[in-house]
DNA sequence: CAGTGTGAATATCTTCACAGCA
DNA sequence: TGCTGTGAAGATATTCACACTG
């Protein structure tokens, strides 16, 4: 259940909340126990004031003069973010990035666990990766009730985004995440996410370019 | 060659013109050759103005009354990224996600061609994926002159994002792209962007939440 | 007295609205 | 006439600065 105050949410917050939980999930295992938030800032990158506004919109966890106790803050942050549960994720688009995913500790690890996965490719469908089946799309709005899952993610080609987007929608669907770089068109009670991590090479490379031209490197 | 205005450009902006040009390839693909910013604007899912003051920030390349010639407007914004030109990479961290970047046609499709993939672990060090035999990071300073790289993607886990990063450093790279749940510390001329796919799905869950708390789905 | 929580000030980003050009 | 380019207005987000508290 969230607990929050009837303001809403910056969507930046919720970037940099997904941060300070990663990072404090470090300090712990560090045997840290309590935390200041100018020197979580100063981990995170960011600006004191900005981690106390942040978690300012879920409540007061902090001590005066003393700081954050790790453990419950990042409960707390969790909590608030409706991450205090195991969510079931299908995947569609078994290609490399789909078969990395899978494979990828860190899902389950944040609490995304994936009941399953599906591609149209009749190659692929039969084949077992990280445990799973892999399924005819298809089946997705059949199974996906069968599976109750509530998280789609996308990992098709692009031209394919907006089928898998289709299946996922009619199977009921919450929200999804999309890999594939191409734009979905959903009902407008479904949320969607966009990775595009092309982009950060891009902007990568224009800040290069930027240096280059103010001669940093000459 | 870069050429701007001398203002600076929000970083916001930089995202939506990698998402411009993706979909401007794809108006392309499919034989259009003129788009005005309110149909491109639809497509990415923002503000026709937003399309128009982001292109300002680099010239003025529309038609009055006609709009954007599609493969004109496509080259400028990519030569004002610095992306009329190809960018070599190197790659550390040959994990499940490093594999799949590696396989991942995406990279050198937007211009950007892994030209070396490195890892610690020596059951890897040899192997070949994608045409790259994997290289051992210690390597990496040397390696890095030779093949000419300019921007090094970590893909390593957590714990061993940094020690990835002073590899790259010493090489004297200009630009990180860091897939590792972990901030890294870097010298300030060097250009450093954070993947982080988890706060996605972060994302999800809470609007999800939220949705669930408004009673949507009930 | 160290460090939170927060209103007020600033900075940044987005959208509007319209002048101006093909 | 239709659509761009852009100043001005509006909305958001970030940072400052300090009152307040354990």
């Amino acid at each position: 259940m969230l607990n929050l105050k009837n303001e809403k949410i910056p969507r930046a917050t919720i970037g940099r909340l997904s941060l300070y939980v990663q990072q404090l999930e470090i300090l712990e295992q560090q045997g840290e126990k309590v935390i200041s938030s100018e020197k979580l800032a100063k981990i995170c990158g960011v600006n004191p004031s900005q981690i106390r506004k942040d978690l300012a919109y879920f409540g007061e966890f902090g001590v005066r003069g003393v700081g954050y106790y790790i453990y419950e803050l990042k409960q707390a942050i969790k909590k608030s973010l409706g991450l205090d549960r195991i969510w079931k994720v299908v995947l569609v688009g078994v290609g490399n990035l789909g078969r990395a995913l899978l494979r990828h500790n860190v899902l389950i690890k944040r609490g995304f666990i994936v009941v399953g996965a599906f591609d149209c490719d009749p190659f692929k469908i039969g084949e077992e990766i990280a445990g799973l089946e892999v399924m005819c799309s298809s089946n997705l709005p059949q199974k996906i009730k069968e599976l109750d899952a509530e998280i789609g993610i996308i990992t098709t080609p692009q031209e394919r985004a907006q089928r898998a987007a289709n299946y996922l929608i009619k199977g009921g669907i919450k929200g999804i995440v999309n890999f594939a770089p191409a734009r979905i068109t959903v009902p407008s009670h479904i949320v969607v996410e966009y990775v595009d991590f092309i982009n950060h090479l891009f902007s990568t490379a224009f800040q290069i370019s930027l240096n280059q031209a103010k001669g940093m490197y000459s």
